[in-house]
DNA sequence: GGGCTCGTTGCATTTTCGGCAACACCGATG
DNA sequence: CATCGGTGTTGCCGAAAATGCAACGAGCCC
């Protein structure tokens, strides 16, 4: 909104760095983003930037200053939603932050349900990793993070979580296919394993219980695409490990959960900043979302 | 600042009911006023006021934007705070709404001793009945509430609390100021009482206190001002009833508890708005009021 | 030192804001 | 039922602010 011009030019060079990079990106010139910022810094009676050779660089009083510039664009963000949500029809936006295991089933099945529902809310779904979900989350670049294992965060807040056993996955002729009970790691580790690479949680999550053990892991292929080990897993013998959620519905694959005596379960997690208010789409969605989180468990577990 | 002027344009309509009236408070025309509000129902794609032949009035939309508006001022307020306060010149503005048995000494001692650190902060003291001052929290007139018997609300977040007993206050040549020790509310209502009217709580909670009783009460002198009843009761023989806190250092004043058996003490609290992100300034006269009360109970008590 | 990038400034241009006066509307009043 | 006093709104014009363009000076790198 036009109040907060202004503002956002702050922020966007603040971003870019440089008064000349914002100004390509604002499409305007830089001097018309000088004189902004030197009018606010007026303003306020302190510099917000410091003047360096290779660009602009905010002060402290600065990272006050685009920390308020994002609350209030955030703000800003959930009233017109709750505007939009007086007059009945559902407008608004909501950005999600989630760890790839997400995206083959959960997401686009929480994102279809609830746009069947309102056709007018837009979504930003971005795959990153429990780190970067976080960051994501507390830059105000998504609403909501669905991850797993997140790091413990005081700038997060809960709104779901739950603990889920992974699952040895393999294609349906592979002899560990035979029965569909509980199968000791011991068990999959004689097989060859086509596992995820330590970019991904669970990853570090076994190497640790592995590494309790003494284990050690012979891993015959490794690697950051949880896709492509389901797609490796179709064509050779090998055995790969997976969160519930992130199975597709496939009957050439099959998995089976590892015996809880041979792995903690790992956390999944819904969560959204700290004392941040979130626009109706958004908290909705939460809420929609984490029913249905919830339900995908009981069923789970009476499988 | 110059980008909310759009924005307090329209709190001010708010406030005023009416384009003319608010027209002439910030010293503009009306027809600059129309434009702007256009301009804004313009973005928000929907009217924020109702168009009545008496003026304007907020409606739902309307109410959340207003109240989003106001928290945007507090917060960059907040936020100026902070940035004054990074040069390690504290300045800033301290808006107080008290209970009137705290003018006489507590809140005039407070500030002085703040503004004798810190000279460049300003502030405003309102005298209000605690349900005035809870709605000043509430429409952001002030940050903090020092008031006496607090209607509970869900809204006031508890900054300091503490219960201090009333005490008869009286002229040294009064019979009942022969001792100090505790007094009986029936010796007290035995002389003229001279009571703070039902406008203050002290009054509300001595009426309570002798209905369940059954007492009925026969009073002098009734007035809204404490300070009228102090200057009465050193003119003739009556007696007053005053929080501890609001009796000024007057050798020709005495005062004594009254007996815990016949009145509940009262309950004092330093207050702020839940949620709100207090300035600097604020924050830091808040720690200073509440250790300073602490320290006033303790010294009464060892008294 | 030449070349590069950076932020900044002076000036002309465009856009926005504000004031003034007239207009249209509604409710109370005579 | 007309009038009057209040309201918000609109058209027009001048003032103020924002923007673009081009040129300048400062720092860094090769």
């Amino acid at each position: 909104m036009k109040h907060l011009r202004t503002l956002s030019y702050v922020a966007e060079i603040a971003r870019s760095g440089s008064i000349r990079r914002a100004a390509e990106r604002l499409n305007i010139a830089p001097s018309a983003l000088t004189r902004q910022v030197q009018d606010i810094e007026y303003e306020l009676g302190t510099p917000v930037f410091e003047r360096l050779a290779q660009g602009m660089r905010l002060n402290a009083a600065g990272e006050l200053l685009v920390r308020h510039i994002r609350d209030q664009v955030a703000d800003l963000e959930r009233v017109r939603s709750q505007i939009a949500d007086l007059s009945g029809v559902r407008r608004g936006h909501v950005a999600l932050a989630c760890s790839q295991a997400f995206v083959t089933r959960v997401v686009p099945e929480e994102v279809e349900a609830y746009r069947a529902r309102f056709p007018q809310v837009g979504f930003t779904v971005q795959v990153r990793d429990h780190i970067q979900a976080v960051a994501a989350v507390v830059a105000f670049e998504a609403d909501l993070a669905l991850i797993i294992q997140p790091p413990p965060s005081a700038e997060l807040h809960l709104l779901y979580s739950c603990r889920q056993q992974l699952r040895a996955l393999m294609r349906a002729e592979h002899p560990l296919a035979k029965s569909d009970g509980p199968v000791r790691l011991r068990d999959c580790l004689a097989h060859p394993m086509a596992l995820p690479d330590r970019s991904l949680a669970i990853r570090l999550h076994l190497d640790q219980a592995l590494a309790r053990r003494g284990v050690e892991l012979k891993c015959a292929v490794e690697s950051g695409s949880l896709e492509f080990l389901r797609n490796l897993a179709l064509r050779e013998d090998v055995v790969s490990l997976q969160i519930p959620n992130g199975i597709p519905d496939d009957p050439r694959l099959r998995s089976r959960p590892i015996d809880d005596r041979d792995l903690e379960p790992m956390t999944v997690v819904l969560a959204q900043l700290q004392g941040r208010m979130l626009s109706v789409a958004a908290a909705k969605f939460a809420d929609q979302l984490a029913a249905s989180l919830h339900r995908r468990m009981q069923s789970s577990v009476t499988d």
